[in-house]
DNA sequence: AAATGTGGAATTTTT
DNA sequence: TTCCACATTT
């Protein structure tokens, strides 16, 4: 069969397992999700599945669109009706469906993390709860992590005064969700988690429905979500599990390797034992880069056990530089990129890696002061921006009125006139009324307050919901933006033309969703069985569980369906630029992204190591993971620097180099001197034809440098404009196309210039 | 309601 | 140092 073509040993076994459960211990670069696709693939061609009978879950919509979009290309199969996305979304799917049984209303709202917090706040002032010795940060960790392991607020051991309180406030804040009509998002999978637990009928639906699990990264699943999985796999479902125990690098937000230690005990039957297979040949990188993964990941002690080889050859060492300062250091990875341009290769197969987000800034400074374009991953998305939530607010509003989070955004946003003590009042009655805010702004309205400012927001609401009754969604964003005086706030805001732009986007973004949901669907598809059984309950296959609508997450209108597409899927960063740059990001978020070249920097005790992760083994083996991480996205070079003093919170700070360097046996290593910094030495010729290196080092077909001949700008640099005379770099900011600065004039003043629009010559 | 000042903290992050 | 949240001022 073509599909098992050009499987190794290892790979065809685990694509081609009888029907029991398995464990599929990934190494990095081993194909992981080649196997998982072809795995789905394969039971889709032997018929041992349809796509109705195969649940897929991820951690990240990007990895479930990867695995949808792969799958595609293996199978003719249409896959739709196939449940595969994260465990978020495949919950707020189900308690969609479910809501009644779940003890939701079926347009319940999700809040981010933001959201939460606000909603945590909201509740401190109603409740006179002192914030202080309770911070809203801390009681949000607080109930995440019950949530996480399953428990409600009667169920949480409270041994002090302190934690009592804590769940006293856990308490209420569940009660306040359950009044507006809200879940966190811990509560989309414990309330899933309940449903499947207390309604066996739905339970064993799904259990005759999924014959066949597959999870993706097991390795950072967290109790609940190990236990939602057991709940799900049903006397003959195989669960096909794959996972990298050594990649595990999210035990603080509660993932817990163990899983994959439990997993061969809890998922046998008497008759079927677990199937363990792992693979170890890497596709990725060169020898000596593994053999450095291979050494460092060594000093571990809790591992299944696993070692990467590659048929490839050694390739070069890895190259190590220790800079006296941080500057020295972003000066140094600087030269060498210039270099590696230079030479050819692509700026978007190079990354530069650090422990935290924090460690960017000098980095960006010399890149920028290079002119060499680079990306910085992390910060702000999209639907987390504040004009793009306070338009979600609006929507918020017209979909489900009683959402008093939404209302207190966007009640006096833009300013209309309604002051604190308006609210204050308003806020009062609907706690008397037992009532939201929008009812109690509504009766206040009747009982003759039409002229005033709040009578003329909810006149405002109702207007824009009447308006856009029966349009298409994205004519409802588009409306709701405009009739709100949003676009109108923002277009006479001086620096808020960004904030238009986004707004403008948000409609885009409301069409393609209903677009690509149209293409997902065709009718609502009926599951369920003849037999019925959707619990015990007197309700005749209630119709809100009967039938699956696939598009929308299950949602049953549109509007409901985009907001949760907004919660579930915050959106990129930023929208990707055009011009291939240099790849700046966290080790974290560098997981399961490769590159030819990669930079792992600040390799200092302190730093990485992290100082707080020091008290314990554990904490240093996960960073320890992290740095076996970083290594291994490295194809062909790595780079590992430090600084010996550093700017850290305002003082020089001294360090020491990491004992991760140290773990990289000697031989592998080649240290480099700052003589060498062009570090464009002993280049692999042979490298030359493969792909990254898009041409060769002469430029003899017109090599595309990634830096066009564009000239260096620094702060205190004289310039020439072509209109507004000389002047001199007082400041800058932004990067790439949006780089901008500031410059004094000594005619025309001091303005703000961006540099792709204007012409400025070194004077 | 915007502008300015002050104090405190300063891993990692997806949903 | 730099950023943020929050408080106070104007």
């Amino acid at each position: 069969m073509s599909l098992l073509e050009k499987l190794n040993p290892e790979q065809l076994a685990a694509v081609t397992l009888p029907h029991a459960s398995a464990l599929i211990l990934a190494g990095a670069g081993s194909g992981k999700t080649r196997v998982l696709t072809t795995r789905i693939a394969w039971l889709l061609a032997t018929g041992q599945a349809s796509p109705l009978s195969i649940l897929g879950v991820t951690f990240t919509n990007k990895a479930a669109r990867e695995m949808l979009t792969r799958l595609a290309a293996l199978t003719p199969i249409n896959l739709r009706g196939m449940w595969l996305g994260t465990f978020h979304g495949l919950c707020n799917r189900m308690l969609r469906m479910h809501h009644r049984d779940a003890g939701l209303p079926q347009l319940f709202q999700i809040l981010d993390t933001q959201d939460q917090l606000a909603l945590i706040k909201r509740m401190y002032r109603a409740h006179a709860i002192d914030d202080e010795r309770y911070p809203p940060r801390e009681l949000q960790w607080f109930i995440a992590g019950a949530k996480e392991e399953g428990r409600r607020p009667n169920a949480v051991e409270a041994g002090d005064d302190f934690t009592r309180r804590q769940v006293e406030h856990y308490a209420l804040y569940e009660a306040m969700c359950q009044r507006e009509g809200v879940v966190d998002f811990a509560e989309l999978l414990l309330r899933c988690y309940e449903l499947l637990t207390t309604h066996h009928g739905i339970r064993d639906h799904y259990r005759r429905r999924f014959s066949h699990l597959l999870v993706d990264e097991f390795q950072d699943t967290n109790a609940l979500q190990y236990r939602w999985l057991r709940e799900l796999a049903g006397p003959n479902s195989a669960m096909f599990a794959v996972g990298d125990d050594d990649q595990s690098i999210y035990a603080f937000r509660g993932a817990n390797v163990a899983n994959m230690q439990h997993f061969e005990r809890d998922f046998a039957r008497p008759d079927l034992p677990v199937r363990l297979i792992k693979l170890e040949q890497n596709y990725r990188s060169h020898g000596h880069i593994l053999d450095a993964a291979n050494a460092l990941i060594k000093n571990n002690t809790t591992r299944l056990g696993k070692n990467l080889w590659t048929s490839e050859g050694h390739g070069e060492l890895v190259r190590a530089f220790a800079a006296p300062s941080d500057l020295d250091e972003a000066a140094f990875i600087v030269d060498v990129v210039k270099g590696l341009v230079g030479e050819g290769l692509a700026l978007d197969q190079v990354a530069l890696l650090y422990r935290s987000n924090a460690q960017s800034r000098v980095f960006e400074h010399a890149l920028f002061n290079a002119a060499l374009p680079y990306r910085v991953y992390g910060g702000m998305r999209f639907f987390e921006r504040a004009e793009i939530k306070h338009a979600l607010a609006y929507l918020r509003l017209l979909a489900e009125p009683s959402d008093d989070g939404a209302f207190l955004r966007v009640v006096n946003f833009p300013p209309r006139g309604i002051g604190a003590r308006t609210l204050e009042q308003l806020q009062d009655a609907a706690r008397t009324q037992g009532t939201s805010l929008w009812q109690a702004a509504c009766a206040g309205n009747a009982k003759g307050k039409a002229g005033t400012s709040l009578a003329a927001f909810v006149r405002l609401i109702e207007a824009a919901r009447e308006a856009t009754r029966s349009s298409p969604l994205s004519e409802t964003v588009a409306h709701v933006i405009e009739a709100s005086g949003l676009l109108a706030h923002y277009r006479q805001e001086k620096d808020g033309a960004e904030r238009v732009e986004n707004l403008e986007e948000l409609v885009n973004a409301a069409q393609s969703f209903v677009r690509e949901a149209d293409l997902a669907v065709d009718a609502p598809i009926r599951v369920t069985d003849a037999s019925g059984a959707m619990d015990g309950a007197a309700e005749p296959a209630a119709n809100d569980g009967a039938t699956e609508d696939v598009a929308n997450e299950g949602a049953t209108d549109p509007l409901t369906a985009f907001l949760a597409h907004a919660a579930l899927e915050a959106g990129d960063t930023q929208a990707a630029e055009g011009r291939p740059a240099l790849q700046l990001m966290t080790i974290h978020s560098a997981k399961g992204l490769e590159f030819h070249t990669v930079f792992i920097t600040g390799l200092e005790e302190g730093l990485f190591p992290h100082e707080n992760s020091f008290n314990d083994l554990e904490g240093i083996e996960e960073e320890r993971r992290l740095m076996y991480v970083a290594v291994t996205r490295a194809r062909r070079r790595l780079y590992l620097s430090l600084a010996k003093s550093r700017m850290l919170h305002g003082q020089v700070r001294y360090g020491i180099s990491s004992r991760f360097v140290d773990e990289i046996p000697s031989g592998l290593v080649q240290w480099l001197s700052a003589r060498d910094r062009r570090g464009a030495i002993d280049v692999d010729r042979a490298e030359w034809g493969s792909g990254a290196w898009a041409k060769p080092p002469s430029g003899v077909v017109g090599a595309p440098r990634a830096t066009p001949p564009a000239p260096t700008w620094r702060i205190g640099q004289s310039v020439r404009h072509a209109k507004f005379g000389v002047g001199v770099i007082i400041d800058a900011e932004g990067r790439g196309s949006d780089a901008r600065v500031q410059v004094n004039f000594r005619d025309a003043g001091v303005k703000w210039l961006a540099l792709d629009y204007a012409r400025l010559e070194a004077a």
